[in-house]
DNA sequence: GTGGTCTAGACCACC
DNA sequence: GTGGTCTAGACCACA
């Protein structure tokens, strides 16, 4: 399920694959989300590592908590998933990925051919 | 300079500094690299971290160090630089690009106008 | 009507709810009042979450049960509630309000004007 | 050191007394905060415990971290911390004292007389 | 059942 | 030495 042969942290790893569940929209706002133990279980996981993911997204407001019930999936989580995600994309990948490109002496044609 | 709250060590960043100086040609082949001692105070960075850079600049044969002298830009450094930060960018950088860009739906053109 | 998201737990938002009434005088000693039922409905609740506020107001005394018939607010509930209420607030909720104000550099002039 | 009887989480209360420290101007800006090993010990807590009271604070641009060196004051923290904790103040916290103040039936004079 | 807090202890990368 | 991540396991309050 997870890989965890990437360099990022497990529970960022979890974290960003609910956000990527919900652009692709397979999980819809008002979902509920599987709980903490399930997620653990699900993803091997300690349960204090799923929780970790669950409390960057609660922060983020992308998922809520109903005490006692289990997490849903906000309101308008998608777009603020969507934003947060492009802008990040746009203010630090995008500057970043064209320097280097710059830098390596490609061009965007050579990198389309190449994708 | 140095990025302290960047989650790339430091130890790379200086580095990474090291290599762009020379693929921008501004640090030519077979130059005098500053010290050591001069790197972590320009830097404000402990010396064993400036160390440690231009250990691995070493180990990958892109400077050399003269024993008592310095070091200094190797030989083919320009070249190896190149491939070697080309193959990371073809192999990693470009994919992980390419699949945010697709999920948050943008095309290269949206990327190379923005660009 | 119910804030799921705020630390107090549901049942105590419930039972503070009741007694505000009865600060209020909305509700009246001797009133009957809604059923453990039409709260939980009402408020999309547990009905045993809506019965635990229930519980504790029975067991200060605020509202009575009539098995078979239904809960009824207490003959001195408005004196019992009023002092009850005025006690923590004196002891608790005063010294931390007066404590957080001095800290932040505010007087009661600046709080009256303010409010 | 710490009040563990308060129902607030321990790293609530860590982090609490961090700001206070700051606004009170014994900890000034640049200055190196405690590590969170020293923390630990000093408050006879987990250093997870610990620990997570700085990564709130940290969120929070109140104080920022030098990899491998340790925890210091962020710039202008003093004024992030007392903006902060005015606004949660005004907001919240005078609001929620002021209607319990008049359903309780007080006044500004009475509760500057009993402070 | 749910989430939330905390401890103890290990291991890691970094400075 | 520093912070950071993770696990295992306990305990709690709440619904």
């Amino acid at each position: 399920m997870m890989d965890f042969s990437d360099n990022q942290p497990i529970y960022q790893q979890i974290s960003d694959f609910i956000c990527n569940q919900i652009l692709d929209k397979k999980w819809q706002e008002g979902d509920r989300v599987p709980s903490v133990r399930e997620i653990a279980v699900l993803m091997e996981v300690n349960p204090n590592t799923a929780m970790r993911a669950f409390q960057i997204l609660q922060d983020e407001g992308i998922v809520i908590n109903k005490r006692g019930v289990g997490h849903f999936i906000a309101d308008n989580a998608f777009n603020v998933v969507l934003s947060m995600k492009r802008k990040e994309f746009l203010e630090t990948d995008v500057p970043a990925f064209v320097k280097s490109m710059k830098r390596l002496g490609y061009t965007f044609a050579d990198i389309k051919e190449l994708a």
